[in-house]
DNA sequence: GCTAAATGTTGAT
DNA sequence: TCAACCTTTAGCT
């Protein structure tokens, strides 16, 4: 589930049930064990998202940095916790609540040095109410790299993954070939918009829809998959809108989707 | 039951 | 450009 909307969303959901809260700390799974001792019988006292990576600060200064990549899950509920089962890298208990952490890429203690390496290499992240769209700008200005792999890169944009760009693609009519310095300053600032609203709406519900309710509306009942999304894992199936069939092919290490009608070349 | 793919990143070639 | 890594699940048999 991880692009960006998903670590906010978890920023939200944990700070209340853990800061200034006494924590216990484990990895049953071991693979955390020393960083766990470190962390356990101390108080969470701030937890800080950017784009796909959440920061967890304790008192005594220690800093835990968890990217989830691509398979990376959090799951919890109210005490008693279950019986550890599995691959469970990180277990955060409290007076009242569990937290388990399994499949992360990332789950490591860290020194503020490192954190800020971390996030000069980020882009503005759509969902932070102080980033400034013109920095990506910047990036994509100046290149001839396709916007298709500019959405994806996280030090250009910081929180978009393959869903996002995808459909943001599609929303905004443009193709994913589309050289970054070919994007026309409105185009993009329309794009930064949509993202921001679409995001936005993820954190909410906690799922990516990028569908336009009249699109939904009208194909009530015919649609063959989930109508969430006009292109993501839609290949072969006919546009929404135009009824053309979206394609598929692999950009920047990912499969991208898009209509080559409604995003001509 | 098995396999491939998945909303991601890194490091070697 | 490609393989590796971490884990779950959808879609097969």
């Amino acid at each position: 589930m991880p692009e960006g909307h998903t670590i906010h969303r978890l920023a939200k959901d944990h700070r209340p049930l853990l800061v200034g809260k006494h924590v216990r700390v484990s990895s049953p799974q071991g693979r955390f064990a020393a960083g766990a001792a470190l962390l356990d019988d101390h108080v969470v006292t701030r937890i800080e998202p950017y784009g796909k990576h959440l920061w967890y600060r304790f008192d005594g200064g220690q800093l835990l940095h968890i990217h989830l990549g691509l398979y990376g899950k959090f799951v919890g509920g109210a005490l008693p916790a279950p019986e550890p089962r599995g691959a469970l890298r990180l277990r955060i208990v409290t007076d009242d609540n569990w937290l388990d952490l399994r499949g992360p890429t990332h789950c490591d203690l860290v020194t503020p040095a490192e954190r800020r390496a971390v996030l000069a290499r980020l882009g503005p992240d759509p969902l932070r109410p102080t980033a400034d769209p013109n920095e990506a700008w910047q990036r994509i200005t100046r290149t001839k790299t396709p916007i298709g792999q500019l959405l994806m890169d996280q030090s250009v944009l910081a929180g978009v993954g393959n869903v996002y760009r995808a459909e943001i693609l599609y929303r905004a009519g443009l193709s994913p070939f589309r050289p970054g310095r070919d994007v026309d300053r409105n185009a993009w600032d329309a794009m930064w918009l949509d993202l921001v609203a679409h995001m936005k709406s993820g954190v909410r519900t906690g799922r990516i829809v990028t569908t336009d309710r009249a699109d939904r509306d009208r194909q009530r009942g015919t649609a063959t998959r989930e109508d969430s999304h006009y292109v993501y894992r839609r290949d072969g199936l006919p546009c929404r809108r135009c009824g053309t069939e979206i394609r598929t092919e692999v950009m920047a290490a990912r499969n991208l989707f898009w209509c080559p009608t409604c995003q001509p070349a």
